[in-house]
DNA sequence: CCATAGATAGACTACCCAGTCTATTTCCGT
DNA sequence: ACGGAAATAGACTGGGTAGTCTATCTATGG
């Protein structure tokens, strides 16, 4: 990213170091980091709080470049959403966010509103809407489709974004295909064409099938 | 709770506005709240972290009370810890204290760290233990028991979870129980025992079985 | 060359907060 | 009743921050 401007100096700035210390980072350190004077800052943005509003903005919209799923296989497009989708939860910089975000929820409600259908909430759309061709196509079972795309990607991220937001230190996964692999065959092997998950009642034949 | 003592009462009051305000909550806030003079806090407390860092602990072995598995019957029991899960991770308290705890991880890390074991951990923990039982009597699939307790915990509160913790309104499961069973049931389906899921290979007769 | 717009340094206000100190009061056990 | 421990109100210090204001400087375009 080539910098020009003073506001495009001052975004950076704010994006660093709101990522690193939260929203506590002063407007002293944002100016000190962009190399520039008070009363410049205070030109482009009206306070605080808009220079943050706009610095998250710029953060998420980043992150969340478009992000298709063409159906030409069912498992090899799952496998490669998978691959993206687990790469920008939990990079360093999606977790600073999703950090970030949680922790100034309530002090900017209408910001969150208004990026809430992004991040998941795109991701969640998108691999629903795919789920769904996938559906009527009968390569997989009938269901909701968001109940489906919502398990999937909690599958996928859910306990290590979790201690990553907590900064606990967690042993690289080993085989990051492999990880892949299992949850997406497990996630097709759950909603099998054979299966009917979801809206309807629940499979009455299926109901003591592994108990003993 | 039937609050008696004087540092009971600062406790309280801190649990209650921390939870509501973050770290934020001033010194002087949860004297007002406990109705106690300054001098009283300090007392009590060495300083406002170390306040924080029992009230934190309080909050969370509060509900971390023991969860136990009992293996009689395999898809009652998941039910069963299921649905206490869900009450407990989902509940205001729960997410409350999980957003704290996020925007607080930096500043006490050794706090996070004494308290990691709990929480998700036990869960964890305990289910997996569980799980490895049900393995090795056949009733699931050989796979590493970490790892589909992982799976099955992120399954029953993935998004939810994430969503509330940013304030985001969602409507209410229409049905819980039924919500339950769909969980269970594909995590059953999922990790049923003529699958071998997870640590050994992935099952190569598997690879292309949904694709086209 | 000059005028204007933007940048700069830094003082300054007004506020908030954590933690200390003091002098007084309350309460309880002996 | 008395003495000591704990509680209280409130002043006070020291530090930090957001935002304003002023006076100076710089650079660019006419």
């Amino acid at each position: 990213m080539i910098v020009t401007t003073n506001r495009e100096r001052l975004l950076l700035a704010a994006r660093e170091l709101f990522l690193e210390q939260g929203y506590d980072a002063s407007v002293d350190a944002i100016i000190g980091r962009a190399g520039l004077a008070r009363q410049t800052f205070y030109n482009h943005f009206q306070n605080k709080e808009s220079l943050f509003a706009e610095a998250v903005r710029c953060c998420v919209t980043d992150i969340i470049a478009p992000l298709s799923v063409h159906p030409d296989n069912l498992r090899g497009s799952l496998l490669n959403f998978a691959q993206v989708y687990r790469q920008r939860a939990l990079s360093p910089e999606g977790i600073a966010i999703y950090r970030i975000l949680i922790s100034q929820a309530q002090r900017f409600p209408d910001l969150i509103r208004e990026l809430s259908g992004l991040g998941d909430g795109q991701m969640t759309g998108s691999l629903a809407n795919f789920l769904r061709h996938a559906m009527d196509a009968g390569e997989l079972g009938q269901a909701d489709p968001v109940f489906a795309a919502e398990t999937l990607l909690a599958m996928l991220i859910g306990q290590e974004r979790n201690q990553r937001l907590l900064g606990v230190e967690r042993q690289a996964v080993r085989d990051e295909s492999l990880l892949l692999e299992q949850v997406v065959d497990g996630f097709l092997r759950m909603f099998a064409p054979e299966q009917n998950v979801g809206l309807q009642s629940a499979p009455v034949n299926l109901k003591r099938r592994v108990s003993r």
